[in-house]
DNA sequence: GACTTTTAGTTTAGGTATGAATTATATCGC
DNA sequence: GCGATATAATTCATACCTAAACTAAAAGTC
């Protein structure tokens, strides 16, 4: 077994092909996931030997970046999809860098509001912008209809869940 | 703002929707990763509650049902999309709790297959079970048409994205 | 057969992740 | 006003995860 074709053994490559049984939607999800590791990781490895970044750092500046006017961390936590006990910590460390500052809300002193800081701005848009082409080098072999009923397609999936997760709680 | 609405707020939703820019291969990208996302959370968090189990090793379990006669590390590494240094770590706690077992192979002591046991069979058997379930009803609202078209869709995606980074190196 | 190279796994250091318990602050109900 | 409740964020314990350095075993080279 070569190089090439070991690559291509990934968590879904394997299952049976068998055509249009009632396990569709299962191969779906584990198809799905798989491109979204597939290009996560190629996205982390990139982040980091670039631009000394990890992939949690980049996606809080990408939201922060489109609030100027900055998020409190529940928003951010919220957004983002994960535990408000993760965003503590790479918070911290972003301020460290210098990259994000953090106010306290005098209005309502639970609440902390973090926006970028300039230096943090011109770091990010360097990153945005290589970013978006490994992105685009990545999709290359879509075409724009393709992308087009993709989008339309993922947004039904986004909404199908986000009514069942609604629904169950 | 209701618990209802802030639930709705994440890393996509707040991208202006200009219509058909240059920007679509990046939109799409973070689409697919919300949706993602989202449901490895709902996964996630339900094996936790309902089995006491994390992804990681659900996912590991996974592999090795569909494959009785085991597999070495690295294949698991591979097929699982993560570091060799952190199957070793997951696969010693899965043997603590005896779902798998792990066998050097004799005619090259290099490679350590791995399989499960009977009672990680059995296990997994009852997880699948309610982890498809989980699934179908968190893609409910697609057709079987939606369906259809999201694997062949993706599918194109992860072919895109594998042979783009088999030219980068 | 000894020497280099390759391959399979482990270890380590640093950085996310979660859920549960905790602290600080605000708000509600009366 | 004031106690009960709710909310924002942190801390802690535990588990993942990666890259890089390392060990061990096998395969190729001469």
């Amino acid at each position: 077994m070569n190089e090439q074709s070991k690559a291509w053994i990934d968590a879904e490559t394997k299952i049976a092909d068998a055509p249009e049984d009632h396990h569709d939607q299962l191969r779906l999800w584990l198809r799905l996931f798989t491109v979204a590791r597939l290009m996560e990781n190629e996205v982390r490895s990139r982040l980091q030997d670039q631009f000394d970044v990890t992939f949690p750092r980049f996606d809080i500046l990408s939201q922060l970046y489109r609030v100027p006017e900055g998020l409190i961390l529940g928003e951010l936590s919220q957004r983002l999809m994960v535990s408000p006990g993760n965003i503590t910590a790479v918070i911290k460390r972003l301020m460290d860098d210098g990259l994000i500052v953090r106010i306290q809300n005098p209005n309502d002193r639970r609440e902390n509001i973090v926006r970028m800081t300039p230096l943090g701005t011109a770091r990010f848009t360097e990153m945005a912008a290589a970013h978006e082409g490994w992105i685009r080098s990545l999709c290359e072999g879509l075409s724009p209809a393709d992308v087009k009923s993709l989008m339309a397609l993922l947004l039904k999936m986004k909404t199908s869940a986000r009514r069942s997760l609604a629904k169950s709680r």
